[in-house]
DNA sequence: TCAAACTTTCAATATAAATTGAAAGTTTAT
DNA sequence: ATAAACTTTCAATTTATATTGAAAGTTTGA
């Protein structure tokens, strides 16, 4: 396969794969593009390689600024602004993380923990009110102990690549 | 807070976290609802207490079934199918994480598979090629490591819970 | 076999989300 | 101060997704 058809398979594949996890397919897009291109690209490369609107592209990119993922590059003596994303994928993630814990984890985690004790009334039997406590007494501890596994999960994959990283470089160490 | 206002608030928040993740709002509605429900719900019940027509909620309730979150339970002498959810949290997550796994992990792997090794070409240079193959390369590994912890981990969750679990019942074992 | 009680389907409709493009805004060099 | 080279904004439009509801289909009991 051709370079140019590779990337254009990944920039698709991303696409689909965010829209089904509630990421605009083309944020997602212009994410992947940044991500498999070797500089930075300008807005005028983003909006003909996608062939999106510029006010399209725009939004995107700063949109991926928003995540962490994305870059402003300037070049002296150049007036327009370039952008590159975080190539490190680990690095990738935890931001991707952070942002979704930020914006969808924190806010069900409050809510979890308001309801968790309902008041005793007349008209509802105990094992009814118990029988949902102990529901959203779960879902609370599972999310919570879910969050930061991911967290520590990223971190002990780095340290794995890193450490067989190392050992290639110095494999009589 | 009343256990009405608290399944309320639980149904619009487990609607709005669904959405955020790529699975609809309607659908992780009825799902929230059978969660909090003691008994299993008729149709007649689901469309009445989400105010949604009948061949919404026909539609959700089988999606939720073809997700294997949901059971169709029928009572003898009854004409109308009852439905109720997996109450099991573990059991719920993996049945998601399944379910994800198949619709949209593994065509995302296909693809990174299949775009892996990019042919010599003499219009990209060296460098740029194998730019290209280490961030596939990267996504690749990092993709198979989460999608394998996340099943470990859940396991773990589970076994961490139930030894809790056991030493509550017999706390001088 | 019929009719009642239900479930399923699907074309039409409504709702929500993404996209455009032109105008307004900003920065920089002269 | 002006104009050129950009970026940003946002109302209008398009596209994608979800929802409705009535009709068709199915099952069951008499």
């Amino acid at each position: 396969m051709q370079l140019d058809e590779a990337k254009s398979r990944f920039i698709e594949g991303w696409g689909t794969l965010g829209s089904a996890w509630g990421v605009s397919r083309t944020m997602a897009q212009v994410h992947a593009l940044l991500l498999v291109s070797v500089g930075a690209l300008s807005a005028e490369d983003i909006m003909e390689q996608l062939q999106i609107s510029r006010g399209n592209a725009n939004l995107n990119v700063r949109a991926l600024m928003d995540w962490g993922l994305v870059r402003k590059e300037l070049r002296p003596g150049e007036r327009r602004e370039f952008f590159s994303a975080e190539k490190d994928i680990h690095r990738v993630a935890t931001l991707i993380l952070q942002e979704r814990h930020k914006r969808e984890l924190a806010p069900i985690m409050r809510v979890l923990g308001e309801i968790r004790q309902v008041e005793p009334s007349p008209t509802v039997s105990a094992e009814e009110a118990q029988a949902f406590t102990q529901m959203i007494g779960s879902i609370h501890n599972f999310a919570e102990f879910a969050d930061r596994a991911a967290a520590t999960l990223i971190k002990a994959d780095e340290n794995w690549f890193l450490s067989t990283f190392m050992k290639l470089m110095r494999p009589r160490s």
